[in-house]
DNA sequence: GAATTATAGTTACATATGCAACTAAATAAA
DNA sequence: TTTATTTAGTTGCATATGTAACTATAATTC
């Protein structure tokens, strides 16, 4: 009677369970650098890395910049500072606000990440080859910038 | 004195945080679906894929399909049964496993849920450009294959 | 300039997660 | 058999996360 096929639900062909597999599996290594170094969250990496590469910032523009939720934010750069890697000074504009900033161990922990980050993309890279790495760029960015259409306004 | 370019890291160009990025902006989409439409979480919705999928098994085979962790999958199936949408019956081999199944209740969740899924993954992949999907696919594959490799042993 | 509204950041609560320890049953070894 | 070792699954604990409520300050409106 009904002869068009009824396409099956299958979850190893679901995009969304596809790249968070792939996630997964491309952030296992890194995260173990990075906790097993310097005894670090995923998001306090972040938040490192976004200071370590702008230079110093109030939580409001890390959070502008990384995507990372405000109190996500707060408890990464509370954790951070009483690790001795940030420090926060008043703003003068804006007595709300904080300016955040890697201090001399902060910067030394992102300095040794940062490398082997730099190291660890290589290697990924590479085992994929630069083609499929270069398409695979494009397209991540592409599913990112939806996000962003999406939520159009968040972004600075 | 030194020519040779260090290159800087930045995240915004680091592998895993772009799949983790996209996994995420892709994830959004379909979790706000089956949380609002069947107040699931993502773990319990996957254990649920299974089992619409392959039929009833036990939870160590989930497992071994799925790779979610034990714990997560003994949470995920006391919820789903607490919720009427899965059925324990002790195995008549192994009287430490039981087999689970999809109830009529989780029947009628997951071909709902599993019918919007394959229309959401039809939306995003043609978004995205049918060329692009298919070769996102054929990544995506191999970066799991790493994590399998990596870990080899724990696979079916 | 007093009252309202918006913003920076923190805290509380409820839930989710990973890991290790545990219980019970099955298998292997002795 | 009796003992030792695996395995299926659950639970406890410590930590992580999202949402909403909260505090303090800034900006806006009247």
């Amino acid at each position: 009677m009904n002869d068009v096929p009824k396409p099956a639900f299958d979850l190893e062909r679901f995009l969304p369970y596809l790249l968070n597999q792939a996630a997964e599996a491309a952030s296992r290594g890194f995260q173990d650098i990075y906790r097993d170094r310097h005894a670090m969250t995923r998001t306090q990496w972040r938040v490192m890395a976004n200071l370590g590469k702008f230079g110093a910032m109030t939580a409001r523009d890390i959070c502008a910049i990384s995507h990372i939720e405000k109190t996500q934010v707060s408890r990464a750069v509370a954790h951070l500072q009483s690790t001795g890697m940030l420090l926060r000074s008043p703003s003068a504009q804006d007595r709300r606000a904080e300016i955040l900033s890697l201090t001399d161990t902060g910067l030394a922990a992102f300095a040794d990440l940062g490398q082997r980050a730099v190291d660890y993309d290589r290697a990924f890279r590479a085992s994929l080859g630069s083609k499929a790495a270069t398409e695979l760029d494009a397209v991540l960015q592409a599913i990112i910038a939806m996000r962003t259409d999406a939520a159009a306004g968040d972004d600075v």
